[in-house]
DNA sequence: ATGCGCCTTCCCGTTACTGGAAGGTCAAGC
DNA sequence: GCTTGACCTTCCAGTAACGGGAAGGCGCAT
């Protein structure tokens, strides 16, 4: 099938397949006039890597895991150490931006929010010292 | 002052600070021989904008606030609404980590991690229908 | 004259695409 | 046979916010 069919059977777009296969993801063949060429098991990896990207996993990480995922002797250790990494990632990026919520919500409650000039918000950008409370 | 001064007192790399003079967010001047000068002014400039990006804020948004902290009549009505959409954004992004770690934790949790090659978690990537519980 | 630590500009690389231009291919309709 | 339209191709540029590094100038001490 051509790209517009393994990109509705993906739900990739079609962009994201063509640079899939730069970055050696995918390895489509080619019909004599050039076009991309696409198998179910094109589409199955396709659908793979939209499933691994949506869950977060980078690039290299997709790579990786595909590796392993075509490779029937595998250990599940290895996937599962990948998946723990990132998992661990993820738990730190919403440590962090909790305690972004936690600082903006603190400044956001404090101004006022009316016509008038003084805004906490502006105060605590500025450095001038406050207390968290 | 030069930049690297400028860099100890605001706590921003130089190479930061230049790229802040690009997009136009300080305007330090020069001397004789091409070379920055910040007056403490500046670096207070920098300083806040230092602030405001490890809140999250973006450059635009960092224009935005220095052009109200700057502007001595500005409603504070206008800096909150700024913060509150960030505070939505960041909400936002909490929740959908919370569903990629909820999802991860589960196939995490559920792959055995030894030697055998079966594992949920390339089944779940892999398409393999199967119940969330 | 040499070395050192500053400083300058400029360009490339990062992540994972997205948009768009310029142009080839194929089937249908007139 | 010609055109239209929907496909397809490659290549280039841009995104956010810098970081790395090259090539070279400046100022001071040895």
């Amino acid at each position: 099938m051509n790209i517009k069919s393994a990109s509705a059977l993906s739900g990739l777009p079609a962009k994201t397949i063509r640079y899939y296969e730069d970055v050696g993801l995918v390895r489509p063949g080619r019909t004599a006039n050039g076009y991309r060429t696409f198998t179910e098991a094109d589409c199955h990896k396709l659908a793979f890597l939209a499933r691994a990207r949506s869950l977060g996993f980078s690039i290299e990480e997709c790579r990786t895991l595909l590796g392993l995922y075509e490779d029937r002797d595998r250990a599940s250790a290895d996937v599962k150490e990948i998946a723990r990494q990132h998992l661990d990632r993820i738990e730190r990026k919403i440590a962090e931006l909790q305690g972004l919520r936690a600082m903006l919500s603190t400044l956001v409650d404090r101004c006022h929010g009316d016509g008038r000039p003084d805004c906490p918000i502006l105060e605590d950008l500025a450095g001038t010292p406050r207390m968290p409370g």
